[in-house]
DNA sequence: TCAATTCATGAGCTTTCCCTATGAATGTCA
DNA sequence: TGACATTCATAGGGAAAGCTCATGAATTGA
């Protein structure tokens, strides 16, 4: 057998109160049971602790030196418990996870801000990358999760859609656009219209519709940044073509999305998570505020 | 329940091995007993620790925070039991004890010296005190114990004679003086004599016993060290009046003692110890040290 | 598809643990 | 001084746990 915390419990009770019949009732436990736990202790050491008669419990010197090295390991013990259980309530620790670009800038923030409100004790991680890099970094790296628009499967990772934006025209609020229920893509023509550079996901998901179709997009600005897009549509430069789930209402209280149709396509927020991993309860309840946050924003499929 | 240091083992294995297979083949028991082991300690901390399906075990990142402090909590039990029994062996502790001047300063250098090579890590602590302070001091001060020369009995304190000196006359290895096999007291002012001041407990000793008998010591010179008293007999300036176990043969080579007589006095050099107090093992070393090196120095009771 | 490996689970036995009851020692108070 | 009260130690028995063995389920690799 070897030293159990239980008797270590025994001992510094007995130390500090010095009777072996104190120390069990603090502990709820009986008086010979404390005194057995405390000879186990002794023989176990090999050093004798108390002085004791049926009159006096003296610690000897020995347990002198051993009161401090198990206090420190039942501290240690209770603060191990008491972390784990801060962990398991989400109270506490560290939520490390990706992004995609677009999705980080343009959806997580208010996701964060609704998190951080209820947990703020939890240290959050947000990396941003290419979507491309989203499923090879999920595999190599500590990140927990990611978050952001992917096509297909993978391996060992399981996709879980949390929001579908439709693609949409995003202007402001004047009659002859506020009017519509919805552009067709021809109709753009109309307008000036900022869209995402070639190189993006996004823009490379219209490319390969529309010309699917015959069709093509001929924006009149291109930029890489959503909030830059987003941003010159609130001055007036014309619509920007984008998924009506990056629109953050709050930040453009003057635009308004209005779906793109024929062909009407969306782009999906997704929930990537590596098969048979357990998400820490941090990362747990980050995903669930996100869920609620998301859904609201889920453009209905057809309207 | 609680938590186990035995479950910390388990877990601490399985974290390092990445198995429960191999973790119970390193800890002896089977791998049900570690799997079961494992799943009492995640219901305990309310936290997953592992990952696991049949094929591999992935540590959470909860397992990763607590690995730490599992880890110190073990190297703390191992610690706390080597340590124990070092104290246990008398490899490692201290000895705190008193001394009367006397037996401090002429008995005990030779036991310190014996001592302090074999067991060379001990820590010493020896508080020379007045013979008058020996007791008092032991009920109330931290000292294991305490040697030197005590009379009468005490409450609380056992008494035991380590050695016993009968009171001597030391001087050179003069003709005259080697020639005697004793001395008696009235022969004594054949000779200029160096006695312990009034105040000292020998000389105390000596003199009701002399003073009952009619008799009385008249020294030509009184010193309050034993050493002061030995040095100035080594320079032939008379005859020192002290037990012989006081004359360190190594250190006054040229001196010898002789037996007084009529009446003979015997002092004895006493341990005192608490009684229902145990010695911690180093003390007992020190003990076991100064009984044998002082057993060879005991006066036989008649010669 | 089969064999091999690994983790989980259930049954049964052994060991440990803890409580009750009692004994022994010591201090207290009349 | 003697009865009483308090406290620690120990013995016995029953409950709980811990462990092993056997088996099942899942997954990998040949």
């Amino acid at each position: 057998m070897n030293v159990t915390l239980r008797q270590l419990r025994v001992f510094t009770a007995v130390y500090r109160t010095r009777s072996i019949t104190r120390a069990a009732g603090e502990l709820g436990i009986t008086q010979s049971a404390a005194s057995l736990l405390i000879q186990q202790l002794e023989a176990q050491l090999g050093v004798k602790l108390f002085d004791r008669s049926t009159r006096s419990v003296q610690p000897t010197l020995a347990a002198d030196e051993a009161f401090a090295a198990a206090e420190r390991m039942l501290s240690d013990a209770q603060g191990l418990s008491r972390r784990m259980r801060d962990l398991a309530q989400a109270r506490a620790g560290r939520v490390a996870f990706l992004a995609s670009a677009g999705t980080a800038s343009a959806l997580l923030p208010m996701v964060l801000a609704k998190f951080r409100a209820s947990h703020p004790d939890i240290e959050i991680d947000m990396r941003d990358v290419a979507a491309d890099d989203l499923v090879p970094r999920l595999s190599a790296t500590d990140a927990e999760f990611a978050i952001g628009s992917v096509e297909g499967e993978f391996a060992d990772i399981t996709v879980e859609t949390l929001t579908s934006g439709r693609l949409s025209a995003i202007g402001r609020r004047t009659a002859d656009f506020a009017a519509r229920r919805s552009l067709t893509w021809d109709e753009l023509a109309q307008w000036p219209t900022i869209a995402m550079r070639s190189e993006t996901r996004i823009r490379m998901q219209i490319d390969q519709a529309l010309s699917a179709q015959g069709k093509r997009l001929d924006p009149t600005y291109e930029v890489t940044l959503i909030n830059t897009a987003l941003a010159m549509t609130a001055q007036g430069l014309g619509l920007a073509i984008l998924p009506a789930t990056m629109l953050p209402a709050d930040q453009f209280p003057t635009l308004i999305a209005r779906p793109l149709v024929r062909p009407a396509l969306t782009r999906p927020v997704s929930l990537l998570q590596r098969q048979g991993r357990t998400l820490s309860p941090a990362a747990q309840a980050f995903v669930a505020t996100a869920r609620t946050v998301l859904a609201g924003r889920t453009t209905p499929p057809s309207g």
